[in-house]
DNA sequence: CGGCTCCTTGAGCCCAGTCAAAGTCCGTGG
DNA sequence: CCACGGACTTTGACTGGGCTCAAGGAGCCG
């Protein structure tokens, strides 16, 4: 079974098999595991490590000083936080683990010799990162444009393709870790008004969700429903691997 | 009258006079001369260009299906296009200017030629571009947990700070080119409740704005009605300029 | 002076927020 | 095995921030 990371990447670009040996090396580099809902580091933080996350879901929050909080992006398997994070001085947001997660840790110098040494990974690594960009830019959009129900099916429309590239989707249903609350934090609304809005997606059987399970009967409904349109997320289509060079 | 991106850049990093010289000659590669409201790249094209803009103001903007627009992010003289962009295929959103603009339309090769020879240049450009991706996040924040009133407040400080960093700023007051419409779209607000939450802002003293020049009487208060904190600008404190190594 | 575009105002409505209480699930310990 | 507690979800009733529709004013340019 491959690293999420790895899987990621060749969704989109062909490696040599050294560079597939770097790729698992890295996945090995000062692992962490931490409990869910820990935070990995904090705003104000000084810059030590980019964060590779192996395993779990994490994601990037911020707390305004009267305590409301929003939950700026999601981070799942094969998630890297900003490959450059070291030309800064400090974390001007936090990061933390949404279930038991493991990250790798980076240090500066592993990561300079690495991009050095590797470029063909350096340049995946550098387009997903523009991949990351895209997503936040998406979001600005939903959380400027969209209802709250058009919101939730675009974030679940995310999330399939997402998971999706690193093997977590089986038959349109994945495991969703959120809470209401934690979908609230993150679509910007209520967590009252996020029950009430799961209800009417249910109702339109737009999604089925039970424990930890999440289906979704028809994914085209579902992106009709949100004003999905997945070119942001710069997928290979249909499994043709696109030369990265 | 050194260059917007200059200007910028020694907000926290130190250049030789070469490097100097280098970014000179990287504001006249290619310069094109936009009117305003014109689109520069559309959403779906090919990517030829990385954007620099020297002159006016820009801004990235996506439309949905149905029509509804938002305004992503705001481009200010100095700032630069994903120095990386030439990794993806197509512009997932479009660009376009905001005012009369011109940008320097940096072809792959002279970039990538350019990273090589001027090290801390690159760095330079990274780190800005890691600033972008925070304003990004700090956007995320506004549209999920500020209210109309506090989205508005937060935008004026941060282009208060951003204006400054390329001396387009005196006195606390700038040239603000935005129509109220543009500044609905760039906040996720109606145009008719943009009207009446600058008329709020105004009855507290926090902004004047007549015509083009935008007056701030009192940045702390504003900062405050925003809960600005402009960590995540990454500024250089005080004039101190902060090594890039 | 006419006709843009942009700004302003008013009235009514609705999506989503607030507050409060009840119901459900699940793990823990007795 | 059951009782308890805590976290999470669901429901109800009410409120309010922001949206909609529509009309009128202000500034600007040819």
């Amino acid at each position: 079974m491959p690293n999420p990371l790895t899987l990621k990447l060749q969704n989109f670009a062909r490696f040599s098999d050294e560079d597939l040996r770097a790729l698992d090396a890295l996945t090995n580099i000062n692992v962490r595991r931490l409990r869910a809902r820990e935070d990995i580091v904090r705003e104000g933080d000084d810059i030590k490590f980019v964060h590779l996350l192996l395993d779990g879901w994490a994601y990037r929050h911020k707390t305004l000083k009267d305590g409301r909080r929003q939950i700026i992006a999601l981070m799942v398997p094969g998630d890297l936080c900003d490959p450059d994070i070291f030309l800064l001085k400090e974390m001007d947001h936090s990061l933390a683990a949404l279930t038991p997660a493991r990250f790798a840790r980076l240090p500066r110098e592993a990561l300079d010799r690495f991009a050095e040494a590797h470029a063909a990974i350096n340049r995946a690594l550098r387009r997903d990162t523009l991949v990351m960009a895209a997503i936040q830019r998406e979001w600005t959009v939903s959380l400027g444009q969209r209802s709250a129900f058009e919101r939730l099916a675009h974030l679940f429309c995310e999330l399939l393709l997402r998971l999706g590239n690193v093997a977590l989707v089986r038959n349109n249903s994945f495991e969703l870790p959120l809470t209401q609350h934690e979908l609230a934090e993150l679509t910007g609304i209520t967590p009252v008004h996020v029950n009430r809005t799961l209800q009417q997606l249910r109702a339109r059987n737009l999604i089925r969700w039970k424990g930890r399970e999440f289906y979704i009967p028809d994914v085209e409904a579902l992106k009709g429903a949100a004003l999905f349109s997945s070119d942001y997320l710069h997928c290979g289509h249909e499994g043709v691997h696109v030369d990265v060079r």
